[in-house]
RNA sequence: GCCGGGAUGGCGGAACUGGUAGACGCACCGGACUCAAAAUCCGGCGGUAGUAAUAUCGUGGGGGUUCGAUUCCCCCUCCCGGCACCA
């Protein structure tokens, strides 16, 4: 055994054993509980950031923290290959975006595997390959069958930098998700999953993941947006034709005080009023034109033209004006809203601005109503009562909504519905590396759907994407087919997928990658739903709505028997570090990397300034945020690899915060991480001899119940055990960061206890075996963090030959038990003194004590005594 | 605006069902070793007063419940995240 711990020999060598032993290779074991531990697949962009590092280490605790709890773990690992990026890459490069791909995923895979993860590489995928996304497409087609899947003209949203159509998901701020370029509105045929065919029950299942995150529910259901009204139309007649202005409103109550309508600039009443009238041309053109950031929306003020187009009220018959309002969206509802300005705040706004008057129908006890501020209480739908409404007068807000439901649904005008936030999922994107649609456009047919027996639709992997559009469509070899329905010469559906389509089922394939004939198979049934999934936040509505549609989709295919594929759900925070800049009087602010400056600091530790290593000039600092290339404060993983080794790089991640909050990059936390590995294989080398001879007498572990016979060798043991229920608790919640300081305070004890070895030969038995006990728990304690280390020693010290194998070490209740304990006493709730008494002590015995103590006596002198509260094995109060 | 989560030393963070606030680590200070430095080891380390024992204040602010509150309740401030003209 080397006296100095090098990490950069030890761990080459402890992955080749598990390579060699082939140790994480998962099967399917009938009676075995199982644990599917899943980190969401990275994207191949190149090489590992930190964020992976943090991901994957937690994933790979996990996972080997519950195969030594006697699991059978399945941790599998794959690739998210489809996607922009490659694209942009080959343009730059000129090197197909296939390419690209495949040598990102060789050197990710090398970083991956270097982090010693306990990976089942034998499942690997990569949504790239044809094997996989043919699945895509086969599912594409059922789904299109059961009319789960159509097409659409529509307006979407257009990135005009990537060239793409995005999902309104995939736009943040009225800005593309990826290139922050604002985005255009355009009108393109494309496909969409009829996803909201799913939102009662993405909605109502949530409710049946106890182990997700509340935000993360709460963010979904915010999306998925449930609202219930009333919809009912306003009838009128349009060059002599009777036709209805369709509404949606969740105040049905305020019916009565409608004194005008608003139309979207999109809606198709606008556009016909403004066939004639140049002027509201002009207004819907701006509107349609303005800006799209939906914050600046918000804010925005409230402007409208009147179309002079006017409407029946559908139940007092009076004549509504209706307007064009830049307020309403077509996109929710009808794209029209009544107007009801005395209880509706936008409304409000509207109606003061133009004129229009403001009906009260909504009293709240007496409170005076006036036309000329806004009230908050205006729009109270818990108190308010109907006023002003002929036969609704008096009626509260349910009783109310019920009522006009019912009178608008007798005259065949409306009837109450549900109304969803939630837009169906555009999937088609004019872009070339992605799963192509497998459709055939055949001039006779129409749209046809590739025949299952011609699956896949192959994408060349040879294309070189410049910039102009879809190479797709130069490619003959592609576009060229034949109509399956007629045999005539046809052409091949050029449009991709969506890539998030390729992460919405992904889970499922690895428990059957090999799987050839069909999508899943029966493994699925073993190995989910995935016990544990963990990734970031910023996937908390995108991906993971999507996956729970697609598992519900394959449910009623008959393919899956789950209905949620994530039992338990894991966010981890970011990984932030501190940024540092300059502006220049003129020009873009520079920003420095976190290892090009200098910290001062003033004898107390406190910083006094910062500056830039190569001039010695001054830097300020922008506070602590995410790692990213724009503000130059990352860290590459691999330098950190490579200085200090896998086990270092990992400890750090996993002792610097709880695995949810943010991580804050420290250098020299990394140094602390690191210092702590040497001193525990230092400790280890130098007990080489008494651990041998500690397993020799006595074997690894000692009998649940045993006594050491001298009292310092109990409180030793006692000391070691009470963290070790400590850290396994702490295991059990996920919180790593205490787990690792549970590790640090068991080799700080076991140190400190070594360092006294008895002088009697009687005793050295027992000092030797306590040692040896306390290693054994610090090994496996550590063995799911710094898994080589561990390894390494568990084999070098002759605890065994592989620590996985070894059982997860259990507090020993009679360890924790104490003859003495010690109390604390207060006075008044203040700390004053303690005492140590036998356990055995009674209530009276341990006041008596108590009372005793000078400084009790001190504080309570001249004063009566009214009350002594005793929390057994905690704490005695004395109340005066 | 609505929803969710936070605020504890110089820093990251501990504190189980209310029971010794600041574990563990980092930084810093002092000492040992060294010609010296690094590394390592030992000791100290919330504020204030005191040589010290000790006292006192202290978990964003204000109130409350309790023998006792970082923890529970009410109000407020600030920060982070999500949604946002959703009718």
């Amino acid at each position: 055994m080397q006296s100095k711990y090098n990490a950069h020999e030890i761990e080459p060598k402890v992955r080749a054993y598990w390579n060699e032993k082939r140790s994480f290779r998962a099967e399917e074991i009938p009676g075995q509980r199982k644990y599917y531990c899943l980190s969401m697949f990275p994207y191949p962009s190149g090489k590992l950031h930190m964020g992976h590092v943090r991901n994957y280490t937690i994933g790979d605790a996990l996972s080997r923290y519950h195969r030594m709890r006697g699991y059978n773990v399945l941790q599998p690992m794959g690739w998210d290959a489809f996607g922009l990026p490659a694209e942009n890459a080959a343009m730059a490069n000129g090197v197909p975006p296939a390419q690209w791909t495949y040598d990102n995923i060789a050197y990710m895979k090398k970083q991956l595997q270097s982090l010693g993860f306990a990976i089942d590489w034998e499942r690997e995928l990569a949504t790239c390959k044809p094997d996989y996304y043919r699945w895509n497409q086969w599912l594409f087609l059922r789904m299109l069958e059961k009319g789960l899947v159509y097409k659409k003209t529509g307006t979407v949203n257009w990135d005009p930098v990537d060239q793409t159509v995005l999902a309104n998901e995939q736009v943040i701020d009225g800005r593309g998700w990826r290139t922050g370029a604002l985005v255009e509105k355009r009108e393109i045929p494309m496909y969409y999953m009829a996803i909201t065919q799913y939102a009662d029950e993405l909605l109502s299942a949530l409710d049946t993941l106890p182990g997700w995150p509340e935000r993360v529910k709460t963010m979904q259901a915010n999306w998925i947006g449930k609202s219930y009204g009333v919809r009912f139309a306003f009838p009128y007649t349009l060059d002599g034709k009777a036709e209805k202005l369709w509404v949606f409103t969740t105040r049905a109550d305020t019916i009565m005080g409608v004194s005008f309508c608003a139309v979207a600039a999109e809606h198709p009443l606008a556009a016909h009023a403004a066939q004639n009238n140049p002027k509201l041309a002009a207004f819907i053109d701006e509107c349609k034109h303005g800006s799209v950031i939906e914050a600046d929306m918000a804010t925005m003020e409230k402007k409208g033209m009147p179309t002079g187009i006017h409407v029946d009220h559908p139940l007092t018959g009076a004549k509504v004006e209706v307007w064009v309002g830049n307020y309403v969206l077509m996109s929710y509802g009808d794209g029209a809203v009544m107007g009801v300005p005395a209880h509706d705040e936008r409304d409000f706004h509207f109606a003061k601005v133009y004129g229009l008057p403001i009906p009260q129908v909504i009293a709240v006890d007496g409170k005076p109503f006036s036309t000329d501020a806004w009230q908050e209480w205006y729009a109270d739908k818990e108190h308010g009562i109907c006023v002003n409404s002929g036969k609704y007068d008096g009626l509260k807000y349910m009783q109310a909504v019920d009522a006009v439901a019912a009178d608008l649904k007798a005259k065949g005008l409306g009837d109450k519905q549900v109304m969803w936030r939630l837009r169906d999922w555009g999937i088609s994107r004019q872009r070339y590396w992605g799963t192509p649609i497998p459709l055939i456009h055949c001039s006779d047919c129409g749209a046809v759907p590739v025949p299952d027996n011609q699956l896949p639709v192959v994408l060349p992997e040879d294309c070189v994407p410049d910039g102009a559009g879809n190479p797709l469509n130069k490619r003959a070899d592609f576009l060229d087919c034949t109509c399956p329905k007629c045999g005539k010469k046809a052409r091949r559906e050029t449009d991709t997928m969506d890539t998030f389509v390729d992460s919405s089922w992904y889970y499922t394939r690895f428990a059957c990658a090999d799987q050839k004939n069909s999508m899943v198979d029966a493994r699925v049934k073993y190995w989910l739903p995935v016990d544990q999934y963990i990734g970031g936040i910023e996937h908390a509505i995108l991906h993971l709505l999507y996956s729970r549609f697609w598992t519900k989709v394959m449910r009623d295919l008959g393919l899956v028997t789950l209905d949620e594929p994530f039992a338990n759900l894991l966010t981890q925070g970011m990984v932030l570090n501190e940024i540092f800049f300059r502006k220049p009087e003129s020009g873009r602010i520079v920003y420095y990397n976190p290892t090009e400056v200098d910290i001062a600091v003033d004898a107390n530790g406190k910083r006094t300034g910062v500056t830039l290593r190569a001039d010695g000039q001054p830097v300020e600092s922008g506070g602590i945020g995410t790692m990213s290339k724009s503000k130059n404060n990352g860290v590459d993983p691999q330098s950190l690899i490579e200085e200090y080794g896998a086990d270092t790089a990992r400890l750090f991640m996993m002792f610097a915060s709880p695995p949810e909050q943010t991580l804050e990059w420290s250098d020299s936390g990394v140094e602390g991480a690191s210092r702590f590995l040497k001193r525990l294989w230092g400790f280890a080398h130098d007990q080489q001899a008494v651990i041998a001879a500690g397993l020799r007498e006595h074997g690894a572990t000692v009998a649940e119940g045993w006594k050491p016979a001298l009292s310092a060798h109990a409180d030793f043991r006692r000391e070691i055990h009470t963290i070790l229920k400590q850290a396994d608790f702490d295991f059990a919640k996920f919180q790593f960061n205490t787990v690792v300081s549970a590790a640090m305070k068991i080799l700080n004890a076991a140190s400190a206890f070594a360092a006294a070895p008895p002088a009697d030969a009687k005793t050295a038995g027992e000092w030797q075996r306590l040692i040896t006990e306390a290693t054994g728990i610090l090994l496996r304690l550590l063995a799911p963090i710094t898994p080589h280390i561990a390894h390494a020693l568990w084999q070098d010290l002759g605890f065994g030959e592989d620590v996985l194998a070894a059982p997860w070490p259990a507090a020993d209740a009679a360890a924790l038990d104490a003859d003495e304990v010690e109390l604390v006493v207060q006075v008044n709730g203040k700390l004053r003194g303690s005492l140590r008494v036998a356990k055995s002590a009674d209530r009276a015995e341990i006041e008596r004590l108590a009372m005793q103590n000078a400084n009790v006596q001190k504080h309570i002198a001249g004063q009566t005594v009214k009350k002594v509260v005793v929390v057994p094995g905690r704490l005695i109060n004395v109340v005066v």
